[in-house]
Formats: C-alpha cells, structure tokens, sequence
DNA sequence: GCGCCTGCTTACGTTAACGTCAACATGATC
DNA sequence: GATCATGTTGACGTTAACGTAAGCAGGCGC
C-alpha cells in the first residue's frame, strides 16, 4: 500500500486545511532512521499520524515532531523525557491561566535541566582541550629531541 | 570486610607512592550511585581498583576516572563512548610518536562530537524560548482581559 | 561465641529502544 | 492475473545498564 499514493492521486489539490502530506518512507530516508523505529515512537505515543487507507499520513507537524524527537535523542535524552518537551509544543492555546503558567514552569524546568548537560558538556570539552595540549607538549618535545 | 579499615589500621603512614585511599560505600555515598553500579563499571573495564584483603580499594585517580564517568552519562553518553574518552586520560607519557598523534586525533573526534551534542542542546534551549514567549503572551493577553 | 555490618560473587530480572521475522493486504505493472 | 513494491500488524530477539536476591566470608562489639 502506497499512502504517498495519496498525494499522487491528489496532486493538484491545494488541500485547504492541511499541507503537503509524508509517507513513512520518505520521513524514514529523509531522517535515516528506520521505519521500525518511526512506529516504535507511534507506540510510544510520540506520533499520531492520520491514517489513509490504512497507511501512515503524516503532516508537516508531524515531521517538526519526528525531527524533535531525533534532536532530543541526539542530546542524549531518553524517549520518555522527550515525550515531556513535546507536550509543550502542542496547540494548547485555549489553555486556562493555570494551565498556561503550569506549562511555563515546565518548560523552565526542562530549560534549566538541558543547561546543566551543557554545562557538563562544556566541562567535558575543556577537559579534553587540557588533555590535547599535553599531549601536544610532549609530542613537540619528541620531535625537537628526533629533528637534532 | 571493610577495606577502610586498611586506611584505618595504616593512618599515619603517608603512603609515598600512592595517596589517599576510598572504599566502595564511601564513593557510592559521594557520587549518590549504587555499589552494584560502580561494581558494573569495573565489569565493563572502566574501573580497575586494586584489592585489599578482597574488598576493592580505590586511589583518588580511580576515583576522578568515576567522576568523569558519571559526567559522561550527565552528558548522555554510553558507557561505551565513556570508555573511549577515559583511555584518553592514562599515562601514556610513553608512547610513540605515532601513538601520540593517534591520540590527539581521537581527542579532536570526541571533541568535535560533543560540540555537536553542544549545539544541539543550545538549539533546544532557542526553541524553548520561543515558546515560552508564545505562552507568555497569550498569557499576559489573558490577564489583560481579566482585569478589565 | 554470636549477631551485625560490610563486602564479595553469581545468577536472574528489568526497562528502554529498537531490530528481525513472519504472515498478510493492496495498488501498480507487465 | 501473477508479480512486485510497499504497506500493515504481531511476536519474539537483542543490547545496554543496571537492580535484586541469595549465599558466603571476615571483623567488631558484647
């Protein structure tokens, strides 16, 4: 079953409400990630494409999401943390005055959190720069002791 | 057993090669980790502390090797990758030329990979804030009209 | 001498994040 | 109308990173 079909199907049609639609291939390529692993975070809840035919249609919104998740774990995020940033992303603009600060002291939280692993990684970074320069040092010591 | 009590029983002998002397319970106390925990990373080769009477005695560069461990797994790396960057630390104050530059070559590798970890994370950091000032807004427009 | 505490090892259990495989459906193509 | 590419849903396997439990040993306090 071919979902992009869809679109091919429908190829002049502006689609009012909704964009351009993705197949679950062409966001597995587009990402390089698996098609399993596109479908493990449907199970997780991550994603929620539409259904044509039976087959994944997924929106632009979608795909932002899909892209989220990758960011997420290249960050070394887990997919249940993940799961937490992307409930901030949603359309919850007829949220309630309590709701709307509870979210903002989410997205604090989960600011100051991903500023502390910067903050490791800085640390790791200058680490490794010491390391490079003694090393550095001791190589250049060699060469002068070979060149005479 | 209690492989303190080796510091205990020998307290004011200066020890002139190595230093001070940790036990198990008192890094895993200092860390917050488990003892299984720091007994897995020795399983995995990224600890090696000297025995004893049997029970694990760990000297302060053992105990900095944990440290960089644990930033390693803050920073989301996995225990494999954390190996890698801990044979940069050794003393290799004896190695070949070509060892050297071997070396500073995997140093740049990991250094360039954190950084992209690095900008991931500041990415997220933007993203978030936009966000936040989209709830803030619709926040403070909220408020404006309950006053009124 | 007897618990008690700390430590060790061995073995099995667990969770996350997928990969792999089988069996089946369907639209396009020859 | 048979084949093929692409899609679907299970079900099971796998790896990493530990947790948990069982059983045993050696000091220490009384």
């Amino acid at each position: 079953m071919k979902q992009i079909a869809t679109r091919k199907i429908l190829p002049a049609t502006p689609a009012p409400t909704e964009g351009e639609l993705y197949g679950i291939t062409e966001l597995a390529q587009e990402f390089g990630i698996s098609l399993r692993a596109i479908r493990f975070y449907e199970d997780k809840g991550l994603l929620a494409p539409r259904r044509i035919n039976g087959g994944r249609a997924y929106t632009r919104r979608d795909r932002a999401r899909l892209g989220l998740i990758l960011r997420g774990k290249a960050v070394g995020m887990s997919l249940a943390e993940i799961e937490h940033i992307l409930s901030l992303y949603g359309d919850h603009g007829e949220g309630h005055v309590k709701q709307l600060e509870y979210l903002i002291g989410r997205i604090d939280a989960a600011t100051t959190e991903l500023d502390t692993r910067r903050r490791h990684i800085v640390a790791m970074l200058a680490e490794l720069g010491e390391v490079k320069g003694q090393l550095q040092r001791t190589l250049a010591a060699k060469r002068r002791v070979k060149k005479k």
